[in-house]
DNA sequence: TGACACCGTATCATAATATGATACATAAAA
DNA sequence: TTTTATGTATCATATTATGATACGGTGTCA
């Protein structure tokens, strides 16, 4: 089989790790079929290594219909993560006063290689979508939090990012034109703070602040969602704003930035 | 080495899992040694598993101290489990309306075996311990969640519970007899809701009710953490306890039971 | 400065472990 | 009923993981 390297990767690791991330938010839960089909593995490995995972309580499994799901280990793993991200124990308290502040719902993003990663959701009043979004992976440069790190980024690398990152189509609104994106970071640049109008959502206003660390770039920012019915873009500049950028700012000194990096393929999903 | 059983257990992913499970809220970031002294593997096999956990983007690595990290992807997973779970959906727009109602710090709590699991949490004001608990898991018995769900099982089931199940002491105020723990059950089978001061920090009171499924078990209960300073148990009883079951009730009757289980061991952490 | 201990990294011959083809059983579909 | 699909179990083979060993770098104690 493709041994992806040397004697120091271990192919069944790695294949297990592909089942796990063969569940997403269309695939809930799944037969020992389409656990095959999805991670491209053969009926027999499928099997022991989903048999593993099960023993070892990463996989729940329904007994009537077979099907595996995933397990509250998921969840404990995400609390590992919360402990050794230095930015979240900095940032929640600043944030829960923000979200109590504004009355709308907050969020904490980071920059994962060319995507965004949410962090933590602090959410207010009926959120549209109230699915949670904790965890969940987008394209930097289709984000209002992606452009604001972006902006904080030196010019070349700036560009090259703009020029090569990938792009996704959300809605019909999604600008899709590279021009445009650099046209909204450059205004980020300028302002400090980058906006974005139904980006992933129809009628969705996001606007994003950087946190900026010791080394002058940003790794993370605060974001802010609210509708564009009850929402201009001039009331967002005069009230929320303010306070969002007072909230980065304070997050802002006290971060130790975060250097390590996975070297994992940039999925294109 | 201690294969688990049969030609269906690949040994390597259960170790490559072991090394994930070696970070928690105490040990955030690992050197290989950490590493393979927590694991309880050897050097050679934790070099290899933790150097493919890392071309696989499940660890991130300090260039410099070449420690070792979680990585995003671990929020990743939790974003997949939080669509896996049918109760999530269901719940948390309802459990926002509740926490904006209230004021006060709600959380979603599920049964794992003889632990719960903290699936969602709903902050307001100033959190005393602002840190997030997703995905945290605490012994059934010593939680208000916990004895609240245990009020709803048969009374076979719930004694033997109360006589097997882990207790942990985590205040001096933490309840270690059984016997106590027994009445606090028993009077949570009348009443249809916990109360526990306390047991996990000192001065918080713990208010839980239980979201009961189609075959009246509860699997998950909403809860509630007050400060003993600012609450007395009455209060809570007269402006919170009522919300706090129509919030429960709202949730109840259009649950699907969770019926799938993972046989892990019962870990007495 | 040198000696020592610790840690991360790399290599390699060996055998233990994972492999995947195959077969059986059960359940769903025709 | 027959047919198809899916979950489960078995087994001989060689591919894959193993772990002992060695090397280079760094920090610590004399």
């Amino acid at each position: 089989m493709e041994s992806k390297q040397n004697t120091l990767y271990i192919a069944s690791l790695a294949k297990g790790l592909r089942l796990l991330r063969a569940f997403d938010e269309g695939n809930t839960e799944l037969s020992l079929a389409e656990l095959a089909q999805r991670s491209g593995l053969d009926k027999s490995a499928t099997q022991r290594l989903a048999n593993t995972l099960y023993m070892e309580g990463m996989l729940d499994k329904d007994p009537d219909t077979r099907r595996f799901r995933p397990s509250h280990a998921w969840l404990q793993l995400a609390y590992a993560y919360y402990w050794s991200d230095p930015l979240v124990g900095q940032a929640i308290p600043k944030l829960i006063d923000l979200a109590q502040d504004l009355g709308e719902t907050v969020n904490l993003a980071e920059i994962s290689g060319d995507h965004i990663v949410y962090v933590s959701r602090l959410p207010c009043k009926r959120t549209y979508f109230a699915a949670t979004i904790i965890g969940r992976r987008l394209p930097a440069l289709s984000t209002s939090a992606g452009r604001a790190i972006l902006s904080t980024v030196p010019e070349a690398e700036r560009n090259a990012a703009i020029d090569t990152w990938p792009i996704r189509k959300f809605t019909p609104g999604t600008t899709t034109d590279r021009a445009q994106i650099r046209d909204s970071i450059e205004q980020a640049v300028v302002d400090g703070f980058a906006i974005s109008t139904g980006q992933m959502i129809l009628n969705e206003i996001g606007v994003a602040t950087p946190i900026i660390g010791h080394d002058g770039r940003a790794h993370a920012a605060v974001q802010c969602s609210v509708s564009a019915h009850t929402w201009s873009r001039e009331k967002i500049v005069q009230d929320i704003l303010p306070k969002l950028q007072d909230t980065a700012n304070a997050i802002s000194p006290s971060f130790q930035p975060y250097r390590g990096t996975a070297q994992g393929p940039s999925d294109p999903d």
